[in-house]
DNA sequence: AGCCTCTCCGGAACCGTTTCCATGACACCG
DNA sequence: CGGTGTCATGGAAACGGTTCCGGAGAGGCT
């Protein structure tokens, strides 16, 4: 209720010394800035946002989209921008943006126009070409997380790379008949499958062996429904299993459980996320931290926020694998015994 | 870039006319409504919404407040709010408050405070009595979905009900050894947990039996554990298990495969939700979608905001049963089979 | 002493909308 | 034909801050 004006003729001042006083920019004596901070908690001021967002220009407000808030990764990473946002003092507005959605274009021609955030988070996102245009339209720093391939600022796995240590890992153990499950081809489908998929492929080939694919929507039940097909049939099935994440690779381990397939003595399973559920099943993967990447986006856009000119470097991370008990040479090896639990 | 008078300038109108014309509130003859709609188009204008919202005193924004990002309960809830809210044109901004945290502080007393939206969804909340308190100072329209029990507009699942519903149908199936998974007791914790634990205990009561409750935390990994330490002693293990939601009882069935304990033959599990893995899980449970409460929630919200006199009542939700496989009668039960599969 | 610089402060313009109020045109009715 | 009501429009005052600019006082320096 009671404004600015209110406070400064309370405290005895002018409006704009009360908003120094209050703001903290420009020339102000320490003792009536110290009268009018009081007052105003004593009359329990609070500034109108919108008005200083007029004034000012900035909102104080950082827009995230994102196509998905019910997986794992996502729900993460929201959590770790969530984090950083709030200790900056930012808001956070959410945009969901389903792909192939009506709400989707309405999202990107409606929402985002209006500009009510400094700047935009995109997290996991693959815009097309008509999107991508519209966030450069608006003109706002964006940041992206995950994917995005292009100007962006943005933080992610190489997944690629996580995929081809994955896969080399298995064939140290003297796999060859190994499997990737999930994902939709090299070609197309989200950026991330495609990536991991792809260096999959090359490690197999390097090695000389012949690759298999098999298509999983990329969830628990997804994976456990593709894995009770896959392993269901003995001439398919392989001796081990990489699955495009640790959702999927989860959902496999349970689906062998199911079949009486024993883990890892006659199927060895390995994801890639470290996922929440992977050390209750023991899975062997390479670690990703969803809610990091997150973090370190919000403080690289918070970062341009504050000084403008310099543009950022990409972050590329390594994934760091975590040998648990979901992995072990095929069936017929003699002795050699690899090692459960613990962390290289 | 361009504001309202520049429109009203290429239009030949005045500042007044052209935010008639654009708004659609007052007179103004058609044909110059065209033209200007028209002319704002043609220029790309898109009005300030904080000078709008200085104005008239609305954001077009709401705000949602919610303890987890990351349970499957509180994302689907989220979606749900998220998709209404999208077609009616608000935009969404979040506060995270982690019980117990210092992000949770700051969310009431500053972030909050600031009025950036014109009401609040709490979902799942449980504010204290400070927090209620900075809650209804705010002034704006609140609308709580799951548990507050108290003034502002609720949308929930009767989750005493759904606990008595479920033990009961344990007990009809013979069961006698029946043991709560989940919560921490009834006079602390959640008031989820709370409210079905004692439904659990009071129909056991009625049915002459002693209950027996274990606590977990309220995740996968939690009942998992849980179930691990229960099952594995002969001593206290029942022949059927309750738990306070499906993310337990799944962990508790992944722990009674693991120990060799067969589902539903020698454990009957029972859970709350209808998570999206309960029925890889063939999992009998209660359904509750915590994406349409959401939704209904949200919708009671813009209700609200529209006409403001009316206080809507409550709406309690009774859960759907879903039977499948995961009970059956105690080993050792003669003849008649209980059905797998289907909906009742 | 005179001048410059540094602080501190108030008046007023400005941010971009919405909305109140006054004015006019026009039609309709008695 | 004058009055009354409805429709259309423009001018100007909000909304509640921030910030530019100019004035005044206090030292410091030459």
């Amino acid at each position: 209720m009671s404004g600015i004006e209110d406070v400064a003729r309370a405290a005895g001042v002018s409006k704009a010394t009360a908003s120094r006083a209050l703001t903290g920019h420009g020339y102000v004596a320490a003792a009536t800035r110290e009268r009018v901070t009081r007052v105003a908690h004593e009359m329990g001021y609070v500034p109108s946002s919108s008005a200083a967002s007029l004034a000012t220009g900035r909102t104080r407000n950082i827009g995230v989209v994102m196509p998905y808030l019910n997986r794992w990764f996502f729900a993460e990473d929201l959590e770790g921008i969530q984090e950083v946002l709030l200790e900056s003092g930012y808001d956070l507005t959410l945009y969901d943006a389903k792909p192939g959605t009506e709400g989707r274009r309405r999202v990107f021609d409606d929402f985002l126009a209006r500009k009510r955030f400094d700047g935009l988070i995109a997290v996991g996102l693959e815009p097309d070409h008509h999107e991508l245009e519209r966030l450069v339209a608006i003109g706002r720093p964006v940041v992206s997380v995950v994917a995005m391939g292009d100007n962006a600022g943005v933080v992610r796995l190489d997944d690629e790379s996580a995929a081809r240590r994955a896969t080399a890992h298995l064939i140290e153990l003297g796999h060859t008949k190994i499997t990737f499950l999930g994902g939709v081809s090299v070609s197309s489908g989200p950026h991330v499958d495609r990536a991991r998929l792809a260096g999959y492929q090359t490690t197999m080939r390097e090695a000389g062996l012949e690759g298999a694919h098999v298509r999983a929507e990329v969830s628990l039940p997804g994976g456990y429904a593709a894995a009770v097909d896959l392993l269901g049939d003995p001439d398919r099935r392989p001796t081990a299993l990489l699955a495009t994440c640790d959702e999927v690779a989860i959902g496999a381990i349970i689906a062998a459980r199911r079949l009486g397939i024993p883990v890892p003595s006659a199927l060895s399973v390995v994801g890639i996320d470290n996922h929440e559920f992977a050390e209750m099943f023991s899975l062997t993967t390479l670690e990703q931290s969803p809610r990091s990447q997150g973090a370190q986006g919000a403080r690289m856009l918070r970062e341009q926020l504050e000084n403008p000119e310099q543009d950022p470097a990409d972050v590329s991370i390594q994934a760091r694998m975590i040998v648990r008990n979901s992995t072990a040479p095929p069936p017929g090896t003699p002795s050699v015994t690899v090692g459960g639990g613990g962390t290289s």
